[in-house]
DNA sequence: CTGAAAGCGCTTACAG
DNA sequence: CTGAAAGCGCTTACAG
């Protein structure tokens, strides 16, 4: 692999300074004579070239690259969001690297220190879990952008996410509305601001009607199915229950199916995101809609607009309720 | 914002040379005297010092971002793929960059030149598009490596994928032994290697028999949808159907629940790739299965060893034919 | 409209 | 075991 040509290659092979190749590929381009402009076009065709990012970030003191750490590759939603993302980073001629916490704690601050080193723009974590380094950058100023999960007690960020009380509520309410019995919630990690606001907002919903059982699950589709296991096991064999997202409810899904039970009529399933997938594969799945496409617009502003400078800036998006044959 | 700290803010503060903090952060810890470690690591604590990666790349001439581009970022399978990808590179401390052409000539075209100004360790191709933008890249040495669908003809660069003519052979035999009538094939566009060589691989093992019908569609469960509503929609009830991948059949199976019919017993659906959401649902789907985890690693040891320079290597990953209720 | 020169943050061959 | 110095590829204020 040869090396790949410079400023000054370009600028020798076109009999120019390397200032002037500097501005006709910095957007300055209208600034230079017409018969130089050619020439240089020309020289950069020939030699292939295309300015380093690297020389350029280096020069400017700041990169075009944004981290997106996502708590779960596995999940469709929160991989969506990322690629909504992606999508409208490209207004502002930012790229997107993506990394994956895994909801490891020591996991996620190596990634915020890998995310430092490359002098990201902005950092964004879809699902934050609070430690002391976590703490430490959000001090010290780093662009970090938090979605879905707020920042932890104390640290003011910019925030983009749903309203998760006020969709908590909603569905406590539908379903106190609806006269269902033994009402459970399967909610995500209780540490994590979302599910406890989503469970919160349930239980107020809900009103005098008290649920049967809340259960706290990781976000994912073995929770879910492990959870359900265990519940339906019993003697009773009907319920009403909330998952904290969809992943949760596929697992409660499948665990009914293995038992022969009748959705919705033994079981009620509520679902949280409205996974892409649902239209296809899922389509008896009642859940709290939430557009993953909204997510790109409202971070990319939030990044590429001057004003990141207020720091409590937040984007609360719209949701509702899809009601499908599950509940 | 307040600008990071240096090297020689380190320095400074901890009254060595530039070069000994250097040291310190590169590896070359073990050449340093005890007491000098120890007062570079205080001074770097103290001032939360992370090495700037773009400094570094710079000087190295050569960067430490993978890019990888994904030709459709709602495909489970693909992004799959990716995350395994990104898990992997880990090892050689490398990051993704994550882009999505869309299937698009143009965005793909783009996204090279982005990869290229990142100065990008390896571009990793999920589905390239022939180009004469590609083809100029892979000419001039960039490290392009080749996943799922092969370099165009005369484009000498690392594969990684399956062998698609063998597996579509598979189904072909398997579609044969069980005396399947009336087969169909919904492959993906017909110009990419990999959908071709399934397409031929599926006859070649039918034999004898001739499909009645050979329809070609995007990779999508849209582009599966439309395709089945029109092939059920005639008088002919009874079709045994071999998709592109799982996309398709899960569009082709939707178009099937609306019309009302039985799978497998009106309609046979056989997919390819094994979405890792098929065990939760679609758990009906007989389909190739191919393991998304399997891709990172080779992939990430053909960027990581030092040998990427012999061009033509390439990793043929298993497959075998997951058999579930569907046919 | 254009060029010479400085400097962004790092690493390393060389000298001691 | 450590330091002074050069240079990676770029951009821009300054001068003309």
């Amino acid at each position: 692999m040869s090396k790949p040509p410079t400023v000054h290659d370009v600028a020798r092979l076109s009999g120019v300074s390397t200032a002037t190749v500097s501005r006709y590929f910095g957007g300055k381009a209208n600034a230079l004579a017409p018969e130089t402009l050619e020439v240089v076009r020309k020289a950069a065709e020939t030699l292939g070239y295309t300015p380093s990012e690297i020389g350029r970030s280096l020069r400017l003191a700041r990169s075009r690259v944004v981290v997106m750490m996502v708590p779960d590759a596995a999940n469709t939603f929160t991989t969506d969001v990322a690629a909504s993302v992606e999508q409208a980073l490209k207004k502002y001629e930012l790229s997107m690297v993506l990394a994956n916490s895994a909801e490891d704690p020591d996991q996620q601050d190596r990634l915020l220190t890998d995310a430092h080193g490359l002098r990201a723009r902005a950092i964004i974590l879809q699902g934050a879990i609070d430690t002391p380094p976590l703490r430490a950058m959000a001090v010290r100023q780093e662009n970090i952008i938090f979605v879905n999960r707020r920042p932890p007690n104390g640290i003011v960020a910019p925030y983009v996410g749903v309203d998760n009380h006020a969709a908590g509520l909603a569905v406590g309410r539908y379903f106190a509305k609806q006269g269902y019995e033994n009402c459970v919630a399967i909610s995500g990690p209780h540490h994590y601001s979302g599910s406890s606001e989503r469970l919160e907002g349930f239980l107020a919903g809900l009103g005098k009607k008290k649920p049967v059982s809340l259960l706290e699950s990781p976000f994912t589709m073995e929770g879910g199915y492990q959870h359900g296991k265990k519940l339906l096991a019993g003697r009773r064999r009907h319920y009403s229950v909330f998952c904290g997202n969809d992943m949760i409810a596929y697992g409660l899904h499948r665990a009914a199916m293995e038992r022969g039970l009748d959705v919705p009529n033994d079981l009620a399933i509520f679902g949280f995101d409205d996974n892409r997938m649902n239209d296809w594969l899922a389509p008896w799945l009642s859940t709290v809609q939430v557009s993953a496409a909204d997510f790109g617009p409202a971070i990319a502003d939030l990044i590429g607009s001057p004003s990141l400078e207020d720091k409590g800036a937040s984007f609360i998006l719209p949701f509702q309720l899809k009601l499908r044959t599950s509940a």
